[in-house]
Parts: C-alpha cells; sequence; structure tokens
DNA sequence: AAAAAAAGTAGATAAATGTCTACGTAAATG
DNA sequence: CATTTACGTAGACATTTATCTACTTTTTTT
C-alpha cells in the first residue's frame, strides 16, 4: 500500500492525510498476479486500471500473423491498463499480461471519478499522469516516425534502463518496432564503437 | 468566439452559462496569424496553447540533417502548442507555423489552472482532451511500430480525411514516417487495387 | 539432474524504404 | 501576366530492416 501513498505524495503538490489514504484505498482492490497469467485479454473489458506495486507486466496486440507488438510495459510505480477499454468500457484489442509475478492496487474508472472530485489531489495526479503520458507518448512518436534502429534502441537504454534490465531482448525490440534479429545486429555495432 | 463555446459544450458534460462563457473568454486572447507565420520557434517558450477557430498549422522539429520532421497537424477546433514547454515554461525543440492563414484564441497555463478550478466544465474538458490525445497517441505508436507504409497511409487517410484534403503529400508523408518518394509510390500502387 | 522451452546470435537472402536526380505541373508571387 | 517557387512523380540505385533457417546458450519446468 505505501508505495501508492508515497507515488500520491510524489505526484501531487496537495497533501494528503493518513485518513484521507485510507478512504482512497478503500476503493483499492490488491490482487497477486502470477508470472504468464493474463490481466486483460483481446476481447475483454479492462475494468480495472492497475497500479504496479511490484513485478513487471506487458501490453501487445497480435496482429494477423500472429505477431506480437508489445505497445507498453510497465515495473513498479507505473500503472498498467487499456486505457480507452477502461475508460469506454469497451473491449480491448490488447492483451496484459504478467511478465514478472506482481502485485497491483485495481481500480475502476468510476471510483477514480468519484476520488477525484472527494479529494483534489487524485484528480490532480490523474492529469499529471495524462500530462507525463502525453509527453511520453509525443517523445516515443517522434522516435517512431524519424530514427534508425541503433538510435531508437540508444534512446530507450537511456530513457528506461530499469525496462533493460528486466525484459528479453525480442520483447524490448518489438517495443521498439524493430526485430529481434535487427535489435541483436545492432547492439552488435554498438559493442564495437 | 462560438467555435470554443460550441467546443466547451461538446466535450463537457456541464452546462456554462453565457455569464461563465465570457469570463472564461476573457483569459483567452484572439490571435490572427498568415501563413508560413511562426506561432513557435524551436529554443522559445510556448507561453500560450492555442485554440484553431480557423485555419491549418503544422507542427515540426529539424534533425541534424536539416530536415523537417511533421510531429502534429492541426485545423479548427483542435489546439496546438508544445505542451511540454507550455506546463514548464521550457525552452521547446518544436516549430509551429500557419500553414493557412489562421485564427487562434491563446490561454496561458497558469489561466488554464485558474480556469479549471473556477468552472468544473473546464477542468473537464482538459481532461477529456488529455485522455483524446492519449488515445489517439497510443493509436499512432502502435501504427507507427507495427505497420506498412501503405497501411499506415490508409489509416490515416480514413481517420483524418480534412488533414489529408489540406495538407500537401510531403508533410502527410513526414507525419506518418515515411518520404514523399514513398508515400508516392503507395499511392500509385493503392490506385491500382 | 534431465528434458524442454525460450532466448540470443549468425549468415544468407529478400523486401521495404530511403536517397538522389530529373522533369512536368501547379500554385504562389511580384 | 510572367516568373519563380513549391509540389508530385518517376526511375535508378543504395541502404536499412525483415525473414528464414540453423545453431548455441540460458532459463524454466518436470
Amino acid at each position: 500500500m505505501e508505495p501508492l501513498l508515497n507515488y500520491i505524495r510524489k505526484y501531487s503538490s496537495i497533501p494528503v492525510s493518513e485518513n484521507d489514504f485510507e478512504i482512497i484505498m478503500s476503493h483499492f482492490t490488491y490482487k497477486k498476479i502470477r508470472k504468464k497469467q493474463y490481466f486483460l485479454q483481446e476481447g475483454g473489458v479492462c475494468k480495472h486500471f492497475g497500479f504496479i506495486v511490484k513485478g513487471a507486466m506487458r501490453q501487445y496486440y497480435i496482429d494477423e500473423k500472429g505477431a506480437e507488438h508489445y505497445v507498453q510495459l510497465a515495473i513498479e510505480n507505473w500503472w498498467v491498463g487499456d486505457r480507452e477499454s477502461w475508460v469506454m468500457l469497451s473491449p480491448s484489442r490488447y492483451n496484459i499480461d504478467a511478465w514478472e509475478d506482481s502485485e497491483l492496487l485495481l481500480v475502476s474508472n468510476t471510483d477514480v471519478v468519484k476520488l477525484s472530485q472527494l479529494f483534489p489531489a487524485i484528480g490532480e495526479l490523474m492529469r499529471k499522469m495524462d500530462e507525463r503520458n502525453n509527453i511520453a507518448a509525443q517523445k516515443r512518436i517522434t522516435s517512431a516516425i524519424s530514427y534508425t534502429a541503433e538510435r531508437r534502441y540508444a534512446d530507450f537504454a537511456c530513457d528506461y534502463p530499469d525496462l533493460l534490465q528486466r525484459f528479453p531482448q525480442h520483447v524490448i525490440a518489438s517495443y521498439i518496432g524493430i526485430t529481434k534479429d535487427t535489435l541483436s545486429r545492432v547492439r552488435k555495432q554498438m559493442l564495437l564503437k
């Protein structure tokens, strides 16, 4: 539970008392999920967003040829879920599963809306989360549309050293939009420099 | 002015009176900008976000080789600006200019924060704008990391037929992360089908 | 500890996309 | 209206990245 409290205090300028926090927490559900288990499957509705207390999760979709494309990777203190499905309660085209045994704190969209009204800190938190997501997404788009494989990998390694450690290369390759073979070659190239 | 009022009413569930709207409007500045003029230049701070009442704007950055990469295209009822710079008042790495003679309604981040507190409708509006931006960004990332040039163009044409009409091909090519030459070939291919 | 599955590397080849030059056409400008 | 500038297309060629198969190593499972 503490990780979420720390997270709230870190990203919100508005103080949150222990008391407030207990009310907030009562809207979250604690859930353990074991490696390789699904948090969300394609076609399902993402009823809850999850705050990762511990572990590592991956979000991907499967194309017509059956290939997996990783669109999001997340570890401790990140959120996982399909935003669109969570807000609209529409069926998701993504799969989300645990890459390591993980512990999550789940919350529904309705509850977040409710909490935001009760506690301005939560509203602020969500706004800032969105803001950061937007900025990160913008960066990733820029990277994807204009950089070479090597540059994309180098940037990724620089921006997310933790993810680099915890996910296998073929997953990272997919995340930055190249094949595992190309990533392997790129890494070899970089070693020679 | 009306376009903004319509926009607010469209995207907010909370009603806004004429009176409220006048107060809101008093925080916006009207600005005309002529084709090819800069709204923001690399290195400058994006002091205002702009709601496009009329016209078409483009946001891009210039790489080491001097090539332009379009990261955002916007027309009526869209917002323009560099989010990161606008929030942090940090120097931007983007250029934003008018592709057509345009009319904007400008607003500072401070004023938006202020207005959000005074009028919940504005807060909701901003939240929803972020939400839609995030969803759109996610889609664009998916597109960039896993689709072919042809698929990316087809999707773009389908999602944004208006942009297709109003921006030249080399700009659209850059936006979807390919060269104008490739786009020209792709289009030819598609005609044959 | 043995067996099975997953991950990483490598080389050969293919496919997609980029680069460059040139040219015709359309649009903006004076 | 004439001139210039920007735009789109085309072909030849270069480069990057993907695909496929094979093999080795590492990790997971039994």
